[in-house]
RNA sequence: GCCCCUGUAGCUCAAUGGAUAGAGCAGCAGCCUUCUAAGCUGUUGGUUGUGGGUUCGAAUCCCGCCAGGGGCGCCA
């Protein structure tokens, strides 16, 4: 807003430096003044003043700040009060531009109306970006860390593509490894042909199985010689079995795919309660025989060494770089026995976005401990000479606990997501019975949904993602404060009285000066675009959460004090609910860029 | 041994070089015949782990130390 205007004052800046035979600077950075209910944009001047004082090109030494005052009274001087402002002040080396409330509200407001759903969209850009996440293994139950990974991937896809940039959400599971190997071994050995009933069921089932299969694979401590040899022999089979899968053995594959596809249907059902929609499905035991053939380029190339058959083959990334000091090491790409690895598969992967998707930026939305493992990919990509290697991003993230320990898919202490979002909807329709019984029955479990998933979705969002989550199910449901209902809340509240305005008004300008609220959000409003912007460029969902609580935060405080269905006049009645409805739709924006429904009643 | 992350109010977290370090929860005191009280208003609470350094200015950048977590050639 106001470019124009901010131009002709970035001239003026400019000038200032010139005349001193001082290097410009690139941009003058304007910030917005930083005071409730002053309402401007502002910028300081203790970088100019400091340089000044290197440059020599003062008689006297005057400390910095005091020398930044001068320098911004001049400034304010020279500029006058501009188009669009109601006046200019200097204070402690700061300059600060009030805006002229009225003409700023009402152009904001008129924008956010005319653009609805598209408020807060970035221009178009040329950089295609893949984002990688929801990939837990198949043959496992989605549990509150896959929920982490998956809200962060959604949500930073969401706003990278509403930024502008054209965007693929690609998942990839691990549907292939020991551990996969392992649950089919479990199931043919001791269930083969059994199937429990429903979706969740089924797929939870298969977690059982893999935990009964570790405690009969697991040493023990005070093993006898019988034991132990069962135990090898297990063990010995499970190898085998994964030796056959490798041969592409009918019935191993048969079975495999079987169960796997038990998983995968549980996975696509939960991704559809989060309206999570996958672009490109890409599979582990899809990239496995590529990813041989690529092992074999390496090797040629002169990049992998293989040690073969005293040892497996290997790429000695740090001396290949020239690097002195040990950084990214040594990885290990392809088995002694000839079967590939998780980063064999990955390499083979990246090659694929690069090559079949034209993937300009990849971001891989990974748990934080494979960062090593992901730089290490990165750089072999480089060795290899992808130039996209240096547009890969990990987004890592900090694992999610519980207040008892770490999950443990082995010993079945987990937080499964289905779990949770039972106990969710639950406890929301019991808060609906007791705070807005006229509800209608049939619309409760609808809004129970959304107001649950909110509850969960914000408390995994408004965390930033480098710091580890301690799951605790009573924090992360509850609705009060802080929470996705407060801010889902804020979207109903000011449905409900457009609602009962009998739809919008003609559109109607602000006329008389604005309350404190008012200025309050109109500003906020205002800022949703670039949020969303900054949001994307630094992969930080968190921006967006911050900012949609401040924005439902206002609301509140302003729902209360400023009547609008009862105010004074009918122009003001009329420009209140023109406000009403842009900040509605600015906190629908914001929810949806979020994953978080924004309900009309709850 | 080397590398990465974290340390901010009693608790959970914001603040990524700028003005007075902010919220929520918990505590205390108020507000429902008024647009949804899943809300609002007020209030208590701080040597930003610690010692230096850079800077006009540091929770933020650099170095050391302390504490916790994670990672480091045939797991994924």
């Amino acid at each position: 807003m106001f470019n124009s205007e901010r131009d002709r004052l970035d001239a003026i800046i400019r000038k200032y430096y010139a005349e001193k035979g001082l290097p410009e600077p690139d941009a003058v950075q304007w910030a917005s003044i930083p005071f409730a209910g002053e309402w401007g944009i502002s910028t300081s001047f203790f970088q100019l003043a400091a340089l000044e004082a290197r440059h020599g090109a003062l008689p006297s030494a005057i400390p910095v700040p005091e020398r930044a005052q001068q320098i911004a009274l001049e400034i304010a001087d020279r500029i006058g009060i501009p188009t669009g402002f109601s006046h200019v002040e200097a204070v402690k080396g700061y300059l600060n531009l009030y805006y002229l409330t009225t003409a700023f509200t009402n152009r904001v407001i008129s924008t956010v109306l005319a653009e609805g759903r598209d408020y807060g969209r970035g221009k178009p850009q040329a950089e295609r970006v893949m984002v990688e996440y929801a990939q837990p293994n198949t043959h496992h139950s989605f549990h509150m860390g896959h929920f982490r990974n998956a809200i962060l991937g959604e949500a930073l896809s969401r706003i990278v593509e509403f930024a502008g940039f054209p965007t693929i959400r690609a998942s990839y599971p691990g549907d292939i490894g020991l551990g996969v190997i392992t649950i089919v071994w479990a199931y043919q050995k001791f269930y083969r042909g059994q199937e429990p009933q429903g979706v969740h069921e089924r797929g939870q089932w298969l977690l059982k199985l893999y935990v009964e299969a570790t405690r009969l694979l697991e040493p023990k401590d005070n093993e006898n010689p019988e034991e132990r040899a069962l135990r090898e022999a297990y063990d010995a089979e499970r190898r085998e079995l994964y030796l056959k899968w490798d041969a592409g053995d009918p019935e191993v594959r048969a079975l495999w795919r079987m169960t796997r596809e038990w998983s995968l249907k549980e996975l696509r059902e939960i991704l559809e309660m989060l309206d999570i929609h996958i672009d490109v499905w890409f599979f582990e035991s899809e990239v496995d025989e590529p990813a041989k053939v690529i092992v074999d380029e390496l090797i040629k190339l002169g990049i992998a060494d293989d040690e073969r058959p005293e040892g497996p083959v290997i790429v000695r990334i740090d001396e290949k770089l020239g690097l002195k000091k040990e950084k990214y090491r040594t990885n290990v790409i392809l088995r002694s026995d000839g079967t590939t690895l998780y980063l064999t598969k990955d390499l083979a992967l990246a090659k694929e976005k690069f090559e079949k998707y034209g993937v300009d930026r990849s971001i891989y939305v990974i748990d934080v401990r494979q960062s090593l493992y992901l730089q290490q990919t990165f750089k072999i990509l480089e060795l290899w000479g992808f130039k996209q290697a240096e547009k890969c991003y990990h987004l890592g993230y900090g694992f999610v606990s519980l207040p008892e320990g770490a999950m443990s898919a082995r010993r079945g202490r987990l937080a499964l997501f289905k779990d949770v979002y039972d106990e969710a909807l639950r406890r929301v329709l019991l808060e609906i019975e007791q705070k807005n019984p006229d509800l209608a029955v049939e619309q409760r479990k609808q809004v129970a949904s959304q107001i649950g998933l909110g509850a969960l979705v914000y408390a995994v969002l408004s965390v930033d993602n480098n710091k580890d989550i301690v799951f605790d199910i009573e924090s992360a449901l509850t609705f009060d404060g802080r929470t996705g209902p407060y801010i889902q809340n804020a979207h109903v509240r000011a449905s409900s009285i457009l609602r009962k305005a009998g739809g919008m008004p003609e559109a109607a300008p602000y006329a008389d000066e604005l309350t404190n609220h008012e200025i309050q959000l109109v500003e906020l409003i205002a800022r949703f675009p670039e949020i969303v912007r900054q949001a994307a460029i630094e992969y930080r969902p968190l921006l967006l959460a911050n900012y949609a609580y401040d924005l439902a935060d206002a609301f509140h405080s302003f729902y209360h004090a400023v009547p609008v269905l009862q105010a004074e006049t009918e122009p003001v009645r009329r420009a209140r609910l023109a406000l009403v409805a842009a900040t509605r739709q600015t906190l629908a924006n914001a929810l949806r860029l979020l994953d978080i429904a924004a309900p009309e009643v709850m």
